[in-house]
DNA sequence: ATTGTTGCAAAGATTTTGCAATCTA
DNA sequence: TAGATTGCAAAATCTTTGCAACAAT
């Protein structure tokens, strides 16, 4: 699901309404693409260049992309809700990283799930739709940090 | 980490005092180990037999209990908090299927990332302490009513 | 013209915090 | 006794909703 026009296509099908202000917000997480962005951030990036658009739009236009799946919602332990696009391909969620440290989240694109979900499905009888995997831990920056000053 | 004993014990050894609203806490996380209890349940139950105790006390509570690494905190996708009693054999943290359909979350308890965890370390030299894996998805219960009365 | 969409402000839901009183060690 | 903890109410956050005005098809 990758640019503006197929995007808007889509929400057409599904018998929504094309609006600036949709177009805008979908704009923003176009360039925005690895950012996890929470409703809060997209509203104040729209806010530079579309300062009518009202912070409740943003929420209802990114629930309207969350239930026609042109993005996925989020949560890290942290409370807010954040909103990734989903890619093209076809493939399901990516992995995330995240540092305890400095907070910095990091993507896996690769699928690592593969055969964990092949036994799920046997074992379980569960068929699958969709996965979160994050991953919590320190990342390198901060283990080669630690090992001269100390984690803060 | 299993008996109130020992999450006494450890609660003590990190320099926290034990007060009554705190063991009934971790007395209803016994009770409900499979639960993925949210601070208002918790605080709920613990009405019946401790009116007195206050839900911000909770809170803090359960928060004193992360920290230490009693239990482990978990966000579902819909932004309430959960709370996991931690398993006594080290083990990293379960996983989840969770049901979009009917909304059951079943619990997963062999641990199917040793190896994704190894690939993570190498790859990207990131400390690993702990993981969430969910699976979304339609559960065996929902599949086979689906099959007679379509899924609600 | 019809129906969906918007902005605003108000309401909801969850979680955190200030503070005086109280309790644990 | 000293310092941590509690309960309460107020505040802070994040998100949703009612409604009249407006815009897309």
């Amino acid at each position: 699901m990758d640019s503006l026009d197929k995007i808007e296509e889509k929400l057409h099908a599904k018998g929504f309404k094309l609006t600036p202000q949709r177009r805008a917000t979908i704009a923003i997480l176009l360039e925005h693409k690895e950012s996890h962005l929470s409703a809060e951030e997209v509203y104040s990036l729209l806010q530079k260049k579309h300062p009518e658009v009202g912070l409740a739009t943003v929420y209802r236009t990114l629930d309207v992309l969350t239930e026609i799946e042109i993005v996925n919602r989020i949560n890290f332990e942290d409370g807010v809700a954040r909103f990734d696009l989903k890619t093209d391909d076809g493939q399901h969620f990516h992995h995330h990283l995240v540092c305890n440290n400095c907070g910095r989240v990091i993507e896996i694109h690769e699928d690592m799930l593969f055969d964990v979900e092949q036994r799920i499905k046997h074992q379980y009888h569960f068929e699958i739709t969709d996965h979160r995997l994050t991953f919590l831990g320190i990342c390198q920056d901060c283990i080669r940090k630690s090992k001269t000053r100390g984690v803060s």
